[in-house]
DNA sequence: GCCGGCATTTTTGCATGCAAAATGCAAAAA
DNA sequence: TTTTTGCATTTTGCATGCAAAAATGCCGGC
């Protein structure tokens, strides 16, 4: 008997989920523009499957707030407005001063470690310049942030509000000085989180969100 | 032609979408039972539809945390653990918190008005001893606050989370003493609103869940 | 009498079919 | 020329069909 393999047992996920995680890479990384209709039939050739598990995606898709439903008239990728991009940071805003209200008290060292580990190699791709790589683990941190809350239900919501706002950065693409401004505030907030300090955590969140929020309205706007 | 009516076009809103709602008050009414199998052809000829708008409805559900998806062996009602509901119920807070410093800062006063009218009928219902009216009520006010921020992202979450927490409300009626405290709390919450006062909007909001959590958690530990 | 394996039945997952709604287009009317 | 209207095509919404997986029950063996 194979050794490794035949332990884990093979479970292939559900055809629906495996799309919904496709078609919303496909949004977030742009492939797919706002406004682009969801056509089913050339979907379900791209993508070599059958209507009925695109179409549960789709809807899927739509409670996550990334496509938009048109009754008998099919679905296109939901609009970045402003006013909605600005909604949905301000909730993240809440639930990030939570989430690190929660890994305060609750987090491991060595959990916080892991965080201080990608805080770093988020600042060697700042010096590199590596945009890309920056906002990787940019992402890595605040995501691991909210996941050491150890709260799932506010990672689940964290994640979803996450993949609407990342589809608006790639559009809007920052200036140099917010670069350097966010990598200041990403060190105060991995200090306030290591040395445990509640409120301190917790305005430094909102603070950073509210600043990105700035940065990113005025990049949408330039784009529009 | 006929004036009024032919001017709004008639939107016979998706089939799935009936579907997703009839099911979710099902669920929350507790007429399906936490752990309660969704037979497809059962529901399909309870509610006089085919399987694919139940079954997109049912992944819709899952999204929402009300059912659980077991592959290839259907779905089940979610059961509601003590832990998640503390996990709901701490989100919730963080949103409240958040709808309630927003409601303060840009609600009408026409709104707030709109608010302390409800309060006035739940306080009757209170007086009356109408526990399950008295719950309309008080949910009409928590939503009304929270719609009151005017972020529908934050009040569509809120929504969410509240419809899981409902659920436990039904299983667990909690304490005259609590109830009588709860209607406390919501005159000083009502209060805070219509005096602005955010900061004490915040904390009331906060502390509010936090017993209910606290009420819940006993009754659902009574129940189980 | 109880357990395990095999066959049957049920149920799910996905594909496809069909009718209604929407869209596009072209011809007719203004 | 512009607008309108009818027709053909496309696309969606829902129903149903089919195969594979899981559940159920049956029977023989221990």
């Amino acid at each position: 008997m194979p050794a490794v393999q035949a332990m884990q047992p093979i479970n292939r996920r559900p055809l629906h989920e495996e799309v919904v995680d496709r078609l919303r890479d496909l949004i977030v990384r742009g492939d797919l523009a706002s406004g682009a209709r969801l056509n089913e039939r050339l979907l379900c050739e791209r993508l070599g499957i059958s209507r009925t598990p695109l179409r549960e995606a789709i809807k899927l898709l739509a409670t996550e707030g990334l496509v938009e439903l048109l009754p008998n008239r099919g679905a296109v990728v939901a609009a970045i407005d402003a006013a909605r991009l600005a909604e949905m940071l301000q909730v993240m805003g809440a639930l990030e001063a939570l989430a690190g209200e929660l890994a305060c008290r609750h987090a491991s060292a060595a959990r916080i470690e892991e965080i201080r580990a990608l805080h770093k190699k988020m600042l060697a791709m700042h010096a590199r310049g590596d945009l890309a790589a920056y906002f990787q683990y940019n992402q890595a941190i605040h995501l691991s942030i909210v996941e050491a809350s150890g709260n799932s239900v506010l990672a689940n919501m964290y994640r979803q509000l996450n993949a609407n706002v990342r589809r608006a950065r790639y559009m809007a693409n920052f200036s140099k000085e917010r670069w350097d401004d966010a990598v200041r505030e990403h060190e105060e907030i991995l200090d306030a989180l290591a040395n445990r300090k509640v409120a301190a955590l917790k305005r430094l969140l909102q603070e950073h969100l509210a600043n990105k929020l700035a940065a990113v309205l005025t990049g949408i706007e330039k784009a529009a």
